[in-house]
DNA sequence: GCCGGGATGTTGACTTTGTCAACTAAGGGC
DNA sequence: GCCCTTAGTTGACAAAGTCAACATCCCGGC
């Protein structure tokens, strides 16, 4: 008999991130990537090059929202795509220089905002989030 | 050093339930209140009776978003208001009886979902997350 | 070769959520 | 009573998410 609970803790916890971030927006979103921008920058640093179809699928987001999401970003010049050699109908999606230093940026923030929110864990117990996160 | 990591899990996470529940909607949520008027009347089924504040700051949401939430939910006769005792201002809200059977349809389905979720979780793993996340 | 089914992205149209500020009305201290 | 705060409502808008249609390309069988 699984909990409830933890649906509506994760949910909780997701927009306390989002929130403490969007506070300070202004003072480190200078692209105006707002989240679902950011997120996605922060995913691509981790798995690129990638297509879009992947980052999608780690995402777990609507493949035509991603289509937008990934222009949107491409018009503010934080990512570029290269031809996929082995498929034509796809492309490898990497962040430019300037989308990498906006990485750096972003991910200061979130660190900050994150640390601010697990303030009442321990780093081992912030450690065995985070693997039991990865499990799931 | 913390981790961006915890950020994008705990959104995946989420989603992935939002996902899962959103495939089978149309089985339990016979009144379409949707995944928002979901979780709020899971969370006012743990609290109530609970003022339109409590509910906005214990979800984190937005109390002209929640207004309108329960707002909703009234017109379908799943929640009510009685007036609070203590502040004119105020009411209280309250699971109508035709509420608290729609909780228990949704418990049941967001219980399976969360459970698909954490199949490669053992009993004392998924009683850990709850209680790291409860900490948070 | 080429045909048909499936996959990659793009786009349009639309619904749901989220955000922000103005506003009414009722506390509550003085 | 006056003034400041708080509960909730509303409007206007921006951001995300959903769903289906579509063009294009891959791949296996023939």
């Amino acid at each position: 008999m699984p909990d409830i609970e933890i649906a509506r803790l994760v949910d909780r916890f997701m927009r306390r991130i989002n929130a403490s971030l969007n506070a300070k927006a202004s003072t480190f979103d200078h692209h105006r990537v707002g989240p679902h921008g950011g997120i996605l920058l922060l995913t691509l640093a981790e798995i690129e090059p990638a297509r879009l179809q992947d980052l999608a699928l780690i995402m777990a987001r609507d493949k035509g929202q991603m289509s937008r999401g990934v222009q949107a970003l491409e018009r503010k010049g934080l990512i570029e795509r290269i031809a996929d050699p082995a498929d034509a109908r796809a492309s490898l999606l990497r962040l430019t220089s300037e989308g990498r230093e906006t990485v750096i940026t972003l991910e200061h923030a979130v660190a900050e905002a994150i640390d601010r929110i697990l303030t009442p864990l321990s780093d081992v117990e912030r450690r065995a989030l985070k693997a039991l996160l990865q499990a799931v």
